[in-house]
This record gives C-alpha cells, structure tokens and sequence, in this order.
DNA sequence: CTAAACCGATTGCGAATTGCAACCGGTTGC
DNA sequence: GCAACCGGTTGCAATTCGCAATCGGTTTAG
C-alpha cells in the first residue's frame, strides 16, 4: 500500500483512498447496517469479503482517517470500528451512487429500497441521517426529533419488502 | 470481465462497474477535459493511464452503456467517443466525491478550483452543467443562456489559477 | 511521392493484487 | 474443561495491473 500520489486532482485522491471493489461496501455496512465488529462485517455482508481483504480495508481506512478503532470493553479481543467525521461525509458519495446504480443497473427490490427512500428524500434527509451516524459513532449530542430515526425508518422500510413477498 | 453479481445492493452493482482506479478518471476527463478521442484519453491525462488500460475500460464503458462510440468522419481510424445519458448522470457522483476530496485529501491549488467551485455551486449548477453535456455528446438543444457556461467557467477558473501564480 | 508522424489499439511479461481456505493463539460462555 | 467465537495471519493459485514495445493502417508535411 504505497502513497501512488498520481496527482492532486481530488477524483483521483479520493479513487486512490476508495477506488476497489470493497472499501465503500465496508463504509455501506457499517453506516446502514450497523456494523462495528470485525466479524459483524466479516459474516453479515451481502457480498462475501474475506478476512484478508477486510483486514487490509480497516488498516488502509485507519490510515486514513475515515474510521478509528477502539477496544471493546465487554470483550477483550473485540474491537469497535467507528465513522470519523471524515467518514460520514461519505454519506452523500454513497446516496449519489446508489441512486444511479438504482436508475441503472438490475437491483433487487429489497435491496434497492434504501437507496430509492434516501434518494426522494435528498440531501436533507441525508444531513438527518448524518447526525444520526454522528450521534452513534462520534457520541454527539443530537437535538431530539419527533418520530422515527432515518436509520429506523430505512430499516423498517427494508423489512416491510422482506416480508411482504 | 465477467459478470460478478455478487448482490443486488444498488452500491455494490455500481462499484462493479465503477469500483477501480481508472474507470472514473475517464468519465473525468470527458466531462471537464472535454476529451473525445482514444490519444486524447491517453496523452492529455494528468495521471498517465497505460493504453491497455484504457482500452479495456472504455470497452467496459461501452457494454455497460455509459459511453458510445462513433466513427470521426473527419479521419478514418478515429472514433468518437460520447457519454450517453447515464453516463452523465455520473456527474453527482463525481461532484461528490470531487467535493470530499476537496476536503479531506492534499488536493493541488490548481486541480481543486474545479472541484471548489462545483461544490459552491450545489445541485443547481450540476444540472446546468449536465445540460451542457447533453448538447454536447447527445446533440441535445439546450436553451440559451445568457453569459458563459459552466464548463468555460470552471476552464477559465483553472487557467486563472494556473497563469496567476 | 515519400517519409515521418499519428491513429486506435494489441501483445508479452514481470509485478502487484485478489480470492480462497486453512490456521493461529487467546477469550468467552456453557 | 471444552466448544464456540474473537480478530486477524499465512500460504498459495489465479487474476489483474502497469509498462514498454509493437502493429497495420491513415494522414500530414515537405
């Protein structure tokens, strides 16, 4: 993993940090899943990462700067991934590609529905959603909402078309 | 080139396609650089992509929709290569990541000013922007405006940057 | 008319990355 | 005490990448 410094075009910094297969899954996983165990991402993925490439991903985005590590108090061999600040801007990197993987490529129903829901809400609902992620993985206070999260609400959402086949 | 599928996740069928170092820095150069033919691609990138490597993925391009290719009538071995509406609409996604870059990465002063101004202008001066593109890879008629585009705007910003230093 | 430059690729090859499975020492729950 | 679980690591084969040289045809300059 060497510094390719290519050149200072920001597209092409940011593919140099994020351009493979798996590290925005990585990011996907652990902001609308949920998952903050190695294991967690490991077994709970759609797409199957092994272990090798995880463990390369979470070092790389360690370097980085867009998630940090912290033990786990309730065991000691676990670890707690969690979102910078850096990390969460991501949100809207991910909102824009999964919209236009939704128009164009052949999603499955359940698996799409996050993405149509996040992309009618737009960039506002995307701002709710990252101060949700803020709350749960920087500890920030969050000003009370009336009603259900973002995070519940797409949550549900996808559970509603599980089950309703 | 085989069809992975590895899930239906809108994210992940769209770093199937997208999710490498090279594919979206030709996207790049087609928007802003306005490069239309394969030495163009070639020898006018800031990053040096190896010509395999671009013909290999603008034949990825090409299957998957997001580009076409025509013959140049003005030379026999020429073609033409041009976004198709899907492929413009990549330009959230680029202006996204541009935008984190921007943020987050040690972008040079004269590659950012694009990626600045882009991200100043917001979801409004995108969809000018795609218009624009769509006049000119489509054949699109776009509505006259008054003033100079965005394109020239984000060139004439650039070549500013680049002469008065 | 001829030679040089240019055109979009293709080929060969060594190096790096990926994917898979097995395995590791340590920790926890039963 | 023992099986399951923890976050990784290792070895290895297969694929992909990056580079340079090359290709046959086309256009341009002199």
């Amino acid at each position: 993993m060497t510094d390719a410094q290519r050149s200072g075009c920001p597209i092409n910094l940011s593919l140099e940090v994020l351009g493979d297969k798996w590290s925005l899954l990585i990011i996907r996983d652990m902001m609308f899943g949920n998952r903050r165990h190695f294991r967690e991402l490991l077994t709970k993925s759609e797409e199957g990462i092994s272990s090798n490439i995880l463990a390369d991903r979470l070092k790389t985005l360690l370097e980085q700067g867009i998630i940090t590590r912290e033990d786990d108090p309730t065991h000691k061999q676990k670890g707690i991934y969690s979102l910078t600040e850096q990390g969460i801007e991501l949100l809207p990197v991910l909102a824009q590609m999964a919209a236009w993987g939704y128009k164009y490529l052949p999603v499955t129903e359940e698996l799409g529905i996050r993405a149509r829901l996040l992309s009618e809400g737009g960039p506002k609902m995307w701002a709710e959603f990252m101060d949700e992620l803020r709350e749960n993985h920087l500890g920030a206070k969050r000003r009370r909402r009336s009603g259900p999260s973002v995070g519940e609400r797409l949550q549900a959402a996808y559970e509603s078309v599980v089950n309703g086949r």
